[in-house]
Order: C-alpha cells, then sequence, then structure tokens
DNA sequence: TTCCCTCGTATTTTT
DNA sequence: TACGAGGGAA
C-alpha cells in the first residue's frame, strides 16, 4: 500500500471511488501530494496506467508527478499518461494527423514566429504593421482560439476597428500555417478539440481509453482545456479535478475562474473536498494571505489554518529607490547566510524589468543567484537559429524556419533575394524552400544569391536523407556542422557566450534521447518528441533549484513553488497592482491574487518592500505604496526604513500618510512587535539604534541606514583594475549596456583585451 | 549585400 | 532603457 502520510481530508480525496471530483486546495495543502497519491492509488487498485490521464499547466509539474507515482508504487506505471495542455494537444495531433490538415512532422511555432508570420501577412493584406500592432492582432486571435472562435466565425463579433483588421487577417493567417504545416500555440489546443468534438470515432477512442482524468490547476483552465478535459472524461465521467480560485493568475490569458467555480453544476453530483490545512507557512505569514484574499468578492470562501508557530512578523520595508531595495535584500541574504543556505532565499516581482537592480548588487556582493524567466533559454537568438536548421531539414514547408537559417549564416542571400523568393512563392502558392530549390534562371536574383541558395537548399537535402538513421543530438550535430554554424558563431563578437549556449543545447539534447525513451508514446520518433519539446519546454523546466543560488523571478513564475525566505519587492501603486493590469475586467481581484500567491510561497521569514523612487522605461517615477499594503493585518507586520535619501524621505513620508490614511489596519505609529521573537532583525535593530542616535526615528519607525558602505567600481577610461586572471590594468574603453557592458583593458602582463564586464569580476586596483 | 548607426517607440504576466 | 526598423555608406 502507499506509504504516503495523509491528513483526513486529503485521504478523502485520495480514497474517493468514482465520479466528478473537485478539490479545493489552499495553498500549501498538500495538492500535488494528493494528486500522485490518488494516482498511486487507482494503479494500486488495478488501473491499468494506460487508462488514467493527468494533465498538467507545466512540463515541470507534469515530470514531478510522473515521478512522485512511480516512487509511490511496486507497479510500473509504463503507458501512464502525464502531461501538459500543450503536449497531449501535440501528442494527439500526431497520432490522428490523418484525422487532420497537417501530417505529422507539424511544426511548433512559438509566439515570436507567429508574430512574424502575422506581420508577413498583414503586409500582403495592405494592413499597415505600424499602424497595427501585429502583437495586438496576435493577442486577438489567440484569445479567440482560446475561446475556440475559428476564422470564420471572427468577422460576425468584430465590434471595433482593431477587429475588423483581425477578422481580415485571421482566416489568412490560417491558411498560411496550413500551408507551412504548422500550429501556433493556441492552435494545439483548439485543433485538438475539434478533433475531439469534431471525429466520432476518435473521441470515442480516447473517451474510452481513459477512464480516471485528472487535472492539476483547474483554475487556470480556458475554455478551450474545458472542453478538452470534459470530452477526455466524457465517457466514464471519473473526473478529479484540483485547483485553488484563490490562486488563478493567468485570466489575462484566457483563464476562466468560473470553470472550477461552476464545477459543481457542470459536474452533476460532483463531491468536494477541502484542503484548508497549511503545512508551509507560520502563522503570521498566514494571517497575512488569508487578510489580503479575503479582500476580493468573487471567490469560494475558505480559510487556511496551519499548526506552526507564530514566527516572525512580516517585514515591510520602505526604501529610497530599486538601488537600496536591491542592496538591502542582498546585505539581509548575508545576514541570514549564517543558519540559512542559499537556495532557500527568493526574490519575487511583478515584472521581468526588475531584476535588473538585483542582478547589480547581488554581483556586487558576490552572491550568487539564477534568474527564472526574463529572456527564456529556448528564445535566444542562437538557440532559434540554430533550432531552425533542423526545422526546416524535418518540415520543407515552414517557411518561419527558412526565413530565419537563409538569413544567418551569411551567405550572399539579403532582404532582397529573399524579398524576390517570397513573392514568387506567394505567386505559386509554395513552400520557400522548394522555391529555392529551383532558384536557377530566376529574374531577380543575383548569381551569387543563387549559390548561396544551391548550396543551402542542398546542405538541407542531404541531411534530410540521413535523418531517420539520427538521433534527436545527432541530428542536431549534422546541422551544425553541414552550415558551419559554430565557427559563425564564433567569429561573432561575443560569440564564446553564444557557443556555449549552442553546447549546452546539445547537452540538453543527449538527455532528452534519454528521456524519451521513457516516454509513452512508442510510435512518435525521436526527433518529433525532441522539436516538440523544445518548442514546448520553457525556462521554469530547466532550472535546476537544487542548486546553490539565490532565485530570483516574477510571481507568475512562483506559483507551485515554495522558499524558506522570500523578498516580495517592488510594492508600489502602478507596478503592483500593475497599471495595466487594472484595465481588464476583475483586473485589480486578478492582481490580489497575484499578490497572495507570492505571500503563501513564504515558509519561515516575508519581507514586502516598496522604494519610493524607481526607474521605469527609462525615466524615474515616483511612487506611493501599494494599496495592497494598507489591507494587511498591523499585528502581524513589523515596519523599517532603509536608507536616507533625502528629499526620498520627506516625500516619501507624505505618500506614506497619504496612503494609509483611513485604513485602520496599519498604523503609522505602529512600533515593532513580536517582542521576543525578533532575532531575526537583532543586527539590524543595533544598527538602527545606532542610526536613530544621529539620524533620529520617526513616527517609531525603525530606521536602518544602509549608508555608503557600497562603493560602485568605476568603469570609466582610465581607472584601473585588477581582473582575476590578466592582472592589473587600465580601460582603455566602455561601451554597452548592462549585460552586454563591454571593457577593453590595457593589461600590464597581457596586453589590450575585450572583457564582458558581467563576466569578468573587475576589481578596483 | 552587409554593416553600422541613429532614431523612434514601447515597455506585464507566459503555457 | 533597450530593442527593432530603417537609412546610408562601404
Amino acid at each position: 500500500m502507499i506509504s504516503l502520510p495523509l491528513n483526513p481530508e486529503q485521504r478523502e480525496a485520495v480514497d474517493h471511488p468514482e465520479g466528478a471530483l473537485l478539490v479545493l486546495a489552499g495553498a500549501g495543502s498538500g495538492k500535488t501530494r494528493v494528486l500522485t497519491a490518488r494516482v498511486a492509488r487507482l494503479i494500486e487498485n488495478g488501473v491499468a496506467p494506460e487508462h488514467i490521464l493527468a494533465v498538467t499547466f507545466t512540463n515541470k509539474a507534469a515530470t514531478e508527478m510522473r515521478e512522485r507515482i512511480a516512487e509511490l508504487i511496486s507497479h510500473s506505471i509504463h503507458g501512464l499518461w502525464v502531461g501538459t495542455f500543450h503536449s497531449i494537444a501535440a501528442r494527439l495531433l500526431r497520432r490522428e494527423s490523418y484525422h487532420t490538415s497537417r501530417d505529422r512532422w507539424f511544426t511548433i511555432y512559438d509566439k515570436d514566429d507567429s508574430a512574424r508570420a502575422l506581420k508577413e501577412v498583414m503586409e500582403a493584406l495592405g494592413h499597415d504593421p505600424k499602424r497595427w500592432s501585429p502583437r495586438a492582432v496576435q493577442n486577438r486571435i489567440s484569445s479567440a482560439k482560446n475561446s475556440l472562435v475559428e476564422a470564420d466565425q471572427y468577422a460576425s463579433s468584430a465590434f471595433d476597428v482593431l477587429s475588423s483588421v483581425v477578422a481580415d487577417v485571421y482566416p489568412a493567417y490560417e491558411t498560411m500555417l496550413n500551408r507551412r504545416n504548422a500550429y501556433d500555440f493556441d492552435d494545439l489546443l483548439l485543433e485538438c478539440v475539434k478533433l475531439l468534438e469534431g471525429t466520432t470515432d476518435v473521441a470515442d477512442r480516447y473517451a474510452s481509453q481513459f477512464i480516471h482524468v485528472l487535472v492539476d490547476e483547474y483554475q487556470d483552465t480556458n475554455h478551450a482545456q474545458y472542453r478538452m478535459v470534459k470530452a477526455f472524461a466524457a465517457r466514464h465521467r471519473n473526473l478529479c479535478v484540483v485547483g485553488d480560485d484563490d490562486q488563478s493568475i493567468y485570466a489575462w490569458r484566457g483563464a476562466d475562474l468560473n470553470n472550477i467555480l461552476d464545477f459543481e453544476r457542470d459536474f452533476e453530483g460532483a463531491h468536494v473536498v477541502r484542503l484548508e490545512r497549511n503545512y508551509r507557512s507560520t502563522r503570521s505569514i498566514l494571517e497575512v494571505a488569508n487578510a489580503v484574499i479575503e479582500c476580493n468578492v468573487g471567490r469560494k470562501p475558505k480559510r487556511l489554518r496551519t499548526e506552526r508557530e507564530m514566527g516572525h512578523p512580516v517585514q515591510v520595508v520602505h526604501c529610497a529607490d530599486e538601488r537600496q531595495e536591491a542592496s538591502w535584500v542582498a546585505s539581509e541574504i548575508e545576514r541570514l547566510l549564517t543558519t540559512y543556505r542559499v537556495n532557500n532565499f527568493a526574490i519575487l516581482y511583478r515584472t521581468n524589468a526588475q531584476s535588473r537592480a538585483f542582478e547589480e548588487a547581488f554581483r556586487r556582493q558576490g552572491l550568487p543567484y539564477r534568474i527564472v524567466g526574463g529572456v527564456p533559454f529556448y528564445e535566444r537568438r542562437e538557440i532559434k537559429d540554430v533550432l531552425a536548421y533542423l526545422r526546416l531539414v524535418v518540415n520543407r514547408s515552414d517557411d518561419a524556419a527558412f526565413q530565419r537559417a537563409i538569413i544567418w549564416p551569411r551567405r550572399g542571400v539579403g532582404t532582397k533575394s529573399l524579398k524576390r523568393l517570397a513573392a514568387l512563392a506567394m505567386q505559386q502558392q509554395r513552400p520557400l524552400f522548394e522555391m529555392a530549390c529551383q532558384v536557377d534562371g530566376l529574374d531577380g536574383i543575383s548569381k551569387v544569391a543563387c549559390r548561396g541558395l544551391r548550396r543551402f537548399t542542398e546542405g538541407c537535402e542531404a541531411l534530410r536523407a540521413l535523418l531517420p538513421t539520427l538521433t534527436a543530438k545527432e541530428a542536431l550535430e549534422s546541422c551544425i556542422e553541414t552550415f558551419g554554424l559554430a565557427s559563425a558563431l564564433s567569429e561573432e563578437e561575443d560569440g564564446a557566450d553564444r557557443l556555449e549556449n549552442v553546447s549546452e543545447l546539445l547537452a540538453t539534447t543527449a538527455i532528452f534521447v534519454r528521456e524519451s525513451v521513457e516516454d509513452a508514446d512508442p510510435e512518435a520518433s525521436d526527433l518529433e518528441l525532441y522539436l516538440q519539446s523544445a518548442a514546448l519546454r520553457t525556462d521554469l523546466d530547466e532550472q535546476d533549484f537544487d542548486s546553490e543560488a539565490i532565485t530570483f523571478m516574477t510571481l507568475h513564475n512562483a506559483k507551485g513553488l515554495e522558499f524558506p525566505i522570500v523578498f516580495l519587492t517592488g510594492l508600489e501603486e502602478g507596478l503592483f497592482p500593475l497599471t495595466r493590469a487594472l484595465e481588464s475586467e476583475g483586473g485589480l481581484e486578478e492582481e490580489r491574487r497575484l499578490f497572495y500567491v507570492g505571500v503563501t510561497r513564504a515558509m519561515d521569514l516575508l519581507a514586502l518592500s516598496y522604494v519610493d523612487q524607481r526607474w521605469r522605461a527609462g525615466m524615474q517615477s515616483h511612487s506611493i505604496p501599494s494599496s495592497f499594503l494598507g489591507e494587511l493585518p498591523a499585528e502581524h507586520l513589523s515596519k523599517r526604513v532603509v536608507g536616507r535619501s533625502r528629499q526620498g524621505r520627506s516625500q516619501s513620508r507624505k505618500q506614506l500618510r497619504g496612503s494609509f490614511r483611513g485604513s485602520p489596519s496599519i498604523g503609522l505609529s505602529h512600533a515593532v512587535p513580536g517582542g521576543a521573537s525578533f532575532s531575526w532583525h537583532r543586527e539590524t535593530l543595533q544598527r538602527a539604534e545606532g542610526s536613530a542616535r544621529d539620524g533620529g526615528q520617526e513616527d517609531g519607525e525603525v530606521r536602518y541606514d544602509y549608508g555608503d558602505s557600497q562603493v560602485p567600481l568605476e568603469l570609466s577610461p582610465g581607472a584601473r583594475i585588477v581582473h582575476p586572471q590578466f592582472g592589473l590594468g587600465e580601460i582603455v574603453k566602455i561601451y554597452g549596456v548592462g549585460q552586454e557592458m563591454k571593457a577593453e583593458i590595457d593589461f600590464e602582463k597581457v596586453g589590450r583585451k575585450k572583457v564582458l564586464v558581467v563576466h569578468a569580476e573587475l576589481r578596483p586596483a
């Protein structure tokens, strides 16, 4: 039997025999445990693995679930269907390609590919992409697809000028994707639903196969996903969904909260289990979380409980600007490192752009960090370029891949030849690749370009012939070799990094081959699976959270994770809640749920920070504290001010007053609570006392002077520095900014060199 | 054709 | 700030 400790509610959910089951699982209540235990229990009870389908949102969740189930039981789980909505949809579309308009070698377009395709379509139809941004059109089409509105139906729902453009573009875009044998992200779901609802024998086959269907994070399902689930569970009606309406944070992407709110009405006789025992956070943290979420109206009432101790109060930290915020967090972490490990910390923020200040501060202090999200690995230029070759070899109709590959490395084919080729292809309704194969003698294309194209297509064809004998890794290596991609990269300015990324890609490809052997879909080739996973993989899946580093990420990425210590930063009105997000209906409640998600990530210690001034979009902006801060129970908070920016202070004080006026839950005269349990801040307090003497305290707030202890490394021509390998040198020139910043340096021993400042670890001489 | 520079603009979250 | 697009020069 399964040896997994479960509380009574968890057990009820795991043991519930048949029919519809809704598990309302609060944050940290052991929802993954329930899901995995339930699948394990089903298998132990004799349900064959291939009759069970478990759907998640992220690859990471899917992998984890598979592993945990395997650990729990002695049976083999071979044949079990575990995957994300998108990967399962892709798998179905591949298996059933006979019933669809594409063949099984279809390409999956990511956002970038599809935006480019849209731009092309818009230009062809005479819609100026500058007047209507392809991104906006893309969003419209995306939400249409998520609501299962197809191209031909869209026109009837057009209600403004943009939507009339979309109504025009959408069908042409669909035609283009079809011609290219490609699906975009949303198509996977839409086409899968069409397949299931429109093809009786396919629907029957899957509906009878899946005796049990389980869905994780049900609150994040959109309409297409909902219909997918419904179709899968149509026959046996053993549907178990797990979710938390309070953690629904993807409404902007089409998630429909009503899916979970209406579940009981939707599946009559559904049994409901509530998991309200939290095993993660201290009471202080939970009280704050509960107070936050209770401000929302549209939710199922519930309240998290914990048996943990009160713990430290939640810190509310006021800084002058984002640099000080970052420095404070860094120094706080440094101090806590005596009792915690670096991977116990997470820094969360609303927008990716906020990571920069933290990167700088952490680099300065020599603290290791990892950024989850940002520029995802699979969206890096070199990675997309290399993969484009493989995509094109596999699917010759993939014009997006063709355009990418032909441009780089340079081979005498420029925009002019490409335009000409595209015009001819358009005229004859044929893929670019085919056009390029017979380019000789076509007018408008130079001799040089012809030669380049010929060598290119011949290379592709030669590779294509070899393909059946190659593993994914070998195929990728052949691409790199045939087209001299590695040497082309190494000639580029920052080629070393890019080359490294490509080797990393090869390494993950090698690992992939091993994993895919275990994958339950025996019909799919190694390469098909590889390209699919490369298209659907996200940054989150690549992260190794065990490695020794502090994690930086957006709140969205943090869902489902937990950390002993969490810094939730940038709590300013306009940034969090984000103004843009407030424009949509229910926006504020969704932002609040996001805040709730952030708060509930913390196990032991939580700090919330906000600043007076912040650089946003190249402009210095003043901000007032987030209205969320006014919703917190004062008895579980401790407040402090960091830094001593002169104007910043007087100004912020006014803003603080204004912002909190009329909110009784937080008082400015509120001093440090918590008495004895304040060891976290002992050192802070001592320093604060010191500064209180010379600087003075106002309103009972604890002041902590960060002061000028940080001397930033001066990087300007003439400055003398030390490089760990090259030794002493003098800076000649600085160019580039941020990550890209490079320094040209005259070294005493090794002469003049260019180094990437990010990696160089320069110190003042 | 390609490279480089300048200019303009857009800046949320992402399976 | 930061990236892409577009223009101009080699």
